[in-house]
DNA sequence: CGCGACTTTGACAGATGTCAAGGCTTGTGG
DNA sequence: CCACAAGCCTTGACATCTGTCAAAGTCGCG
């Protein structure tokens, strides 16, 4: 919690180097973006649809979700943030926000100023392309929940979502069980697999039963990752996470 | 069909001069991109998983379906791309394919190699925002699907995809019935909207019954275009067509 | 220690999927 | 120009998954 005070860019810097190669230059370049730290309740709603946002934001600490809502108000969650995340990076380039963000729990956030974002960008081309790269890989995770949502059941869908986000931790070791903390309430990880929150505690108690994995008091327990991954049918490859360095520099050369 | 042999890069050219500024120098930049031109027999797949792809690919003429698949071979489309779309300008930046492409009709495309893309984004860095942009709005695409196929029923589903098409074809005029040309079967229509064949018939029948829209012989009219809007509780707001370019030229001084 | 939010469960309802059969189009070859 | 085959569309009967409603149990915070 206190180290995150020493640069909150520090993590996302990283993140950005696990897929595009950007020299000490244009690293430091980002970690001296600035940015104004600021706390969000949880459950609030922030980044109105339709507002032109002045800002990017990047978490810190915490769980932010990017929603869609039907006329009946129902939610849709379809993107999900956590820390070292820098949200609306696609911003910077259509600044008509397109969609609106809830935090689902307590989170701490750092908004950074598009004249900024925009400044670095263009003066590091380098850095414009990896920003270009984080946002198409965020679209291929878009691309994912929607064959998620469409061609799998309750039991799979959900299954595939703990996989994504132990992986998205990079909480994936060799053996033993996978826990991580994750917040969501019920009837948010409804919102997340378009499924009730009733159904959805049908299913996590069905996964539990069959000791595949084990969600209560905000804390995700991935007990048999193998048969989890088989239950979900699921392939890390589109998060693009490891080894992928190395291919963004050979694009990069190329 | 004659016409797209004078030049298949000029839809693509005013499509990009929609939502971002280009003087004529950097269209003309655009125009000359070199690239061969080939015909895709339908229902053949193209563009295969895993495989580095060296080459982008414009749609001259007909429809092509970006997709994934479960364990079992079931197909979720998750994008769908008409005459004018550059398909793949995220690969430039990302050039792992991530996902395979279908031809759902005999269509034409422009193969445009990366290099000669890297080349033009390099050199106009007006261009490379261009690019990002498109690759935003395709991403805010997804979003919107994910909405739809989470939040909707098969009815608002479906009306929803036809409204999302006529205004992408530009087709949505006055008052008047909208008519547009749209060759996916039934079968695919379900692979679009994570449906099985034989629900997609029934959902069809039901709008039919109800003059709302005509799907028949590879062609959609749109009956009653106020009437399918409110059903689908379509909003074209994501597909930022139109009004736009003056907002992109505002960002792009911001 | 009590209230409010979240979870759990059961009974029942509704939407969509499955299976199967027959009719219709379309394109092809005689 | 006709006839046939293959693929596509249409429909009915039935199955299954997920949603709805309602009530009780549990947890956590003030």
């Amino acid at each position: 919690m206190s180290l995150w005070n020493l640069s909150p860019l520090q993590t996302f810097v990283e993140k950005l180097a696990l897929r595009s190669s950007l020299n000490n230059e244009e690293k430091q370049a980002v970690l001296d973006l600035p940015g104004k730290i600021y706390q969000i309740q949880a459950n609030r709603d922030f980044g109105r649809l339709g507002a032109r946002v002045g800002h990017a934001c990047l978490v810190i600490d915490g769980l932010v979700a990017r929603f869609g809502q039907n006329q009946d108000g129902d939610r849709q969650i379809t993107a999900l943030h956590v820390s070292g995340d820098m949200i609306d990076l696609h911003s910077i380039v259509a600044p008509e926000a397109i969609s609106p963000l809830q935090a689902l729990t307590v989170t701490t956030v750092l908004f950074v100023p598009h004249a900024a974002l925009r400044d670095v960008a263009q003066r590091y081309p380098a850095i414009a392309e990896a920003f270009w790269r984080e946002c198409v890989l965020d679209a291929a995770v878009l691309a994912k929940w929607i064959v998620n949502i469409g061609r799998r059941n309750a039991r799979a869908r959900t299954a595939h979502l703990f996989c994504e986000i132990a992986s998205r931790y990079d909480a994936v070791n060799g053996g033993g069980p996978i826990s991580f903390s994750f917040a969501a309430t019920q009837t948010q990880l409804g919102e997340i697999l378009a499924l009730t929150s009733v159904h959805v505690n049908r299913t996590l108690k069905s996964l539990r039963d069959d000791n595949v994995l084990d969600v209560r008091q905000r804390r995700v327990t991935i007990i048999d990752w193998d048969r989890a991954r088989q239950i979900a049918d699921f392939d890390p490859a589109y998060l693009h996470i490891g080894k992928s360095a190395h291919e963004a520099s050979q694009a990069r050369a190329a």
